[in-house]
DNA sequence: CGCATTTGACCCGCGC
DNA sequence: GCGCGGGTCAAATGCG
């Protein structure tokens, strides 16, 4: 890929509102669906994917450019929480060719960055005029057809561009601390391949490729119900009778609110269990027709 | 033994 | 049509 060298090729043609869209967004699945029924905003030309292909595929907007997209975008919060995520994520370069973002992410030692999902490489390409080889890997869950690129930066040794294909990016950023954060402990604590006895219960959600986040949730789900009392909550009422995984999950992850406090708690994202339960239950919104898991069961 | 990874073969789209 | 490069497949291999 044409990496080596100019960021400045971040076209300006709305793809970069698509991407804060993305980040933002609380309406999507966290998953595409193959059908298509559901995407990710289209880019809307062919002229845009063009130049979009022509353009440096890993460059990415400079924070005064997203914070300039985010006061262009009325209907957004303009909450600094947001904000300071938006900003977070794009110091990772993050940029969007159609359906496939792109990301930069610190890798740890000697292995990848985990996202919280799990994932079944199935091949691993040299690249033309790279050093470095990019592997190809597959969510484990059958039923979604979620699938990322990961390969080594070739101008920072310590840092791995991965590209997602069917997955919102919205639901992993969670799991990234900025580039230029602290050290991210990440992998040391947590390395990839987890034991697969000491976490049989979070195994059994991770086997339908669910991000760990999830499984915290359900462990969350108790406070939820209790605790918060889910006031305010939009939450079906049969999760807080039945505490269903599948439909907390979603509540969770969408809350804005939480997704920033684990954002700031990032930098150890290997102590995802002691991340905050939602406070903010008012900052939610549930489409009446939104089903979480359409192909679920 | 079961599952994940490795790796060469194969496929496909694109440019010349 | 051909070659090249990227993406996927699947048999072989490794590992717990």
């Amino acid at each position: 890929m044409e990496e080596g060298g100019e960021k400045d090729d971040w076209v300006d043609d709305g793809s970069q509102e698509e991407l804060v869209r993305e980040l933002l967004d609380e309406e999507s699945l966290f998953f595409v669906l193959s059908q298509g029924t559901i995407q990710p905003k289209a880019i809307t030309s062919e002229e845009e994917v063009s130049k979009q292909r022509l353009s440096n595929v890993y460059s990415g907007p400079r924070i005064e450019d997203i914070e300039n997209a985010l006061s262009s975008v009325s209907n957004w919060k303009d909450q600094p929480q947001q904000t300071t995520r938006i900003k977070s994520m794009l110091e990772r370069n993050l940029s969007k060719i159609e359906s496939k973002y792109t990301l930069k992410v610190r890798s740890c030692g000697n292995g990848m960055a985990d996202d919280g999902y799990k994932w079944r490489k199935y091949g691993q390409k040299s690249i033309k005029n790279s050093p470095n080889p990019r592997s190809y890997y597959k969510c484990t869950n059958p039923r979604y057809n979620a699938k990322k690129q990961v390969e080594k930066s070739r101008d920072e040794a310590d840092t791995l561009i991965i590209t997602y294909e069917g997955l919102h990016l919205h639901f992993v950023d969670p799991y990234f601390p900025p580039l230029n954060d602290q050290p991210f402990q990440h992998d040391n604590n947590a390395p990839t391949k987890k034991p697969k006895k000491a976490i049989s219960e979070s195994d059994e959600s991770r086997a339908f490729g669910l991000p760990q986040t999830m499984q915290i949730q359900e462990a969350t789900t108790n406070n939820i119900n209790s605790a918060v009392s889910l006031e305010g909550c939009p939450c079906p009422q049969e999760v807080a009778s039945e505490g269903l995984l599948e439909d907390v999950v979603p509540w969770i992850i969408r809350n804005p609110f939480h997704n920033n406090i684990i954002s700031s708690n990032s930098t150890s994202c290997s102590s995802s269990q002691t991340r905050s339960p939602p406070v903010s239950p008012s900052s939610l919104s549930w489409s009446p027709n939104y089903n979480p898991w359409p192909v679920f069961i």
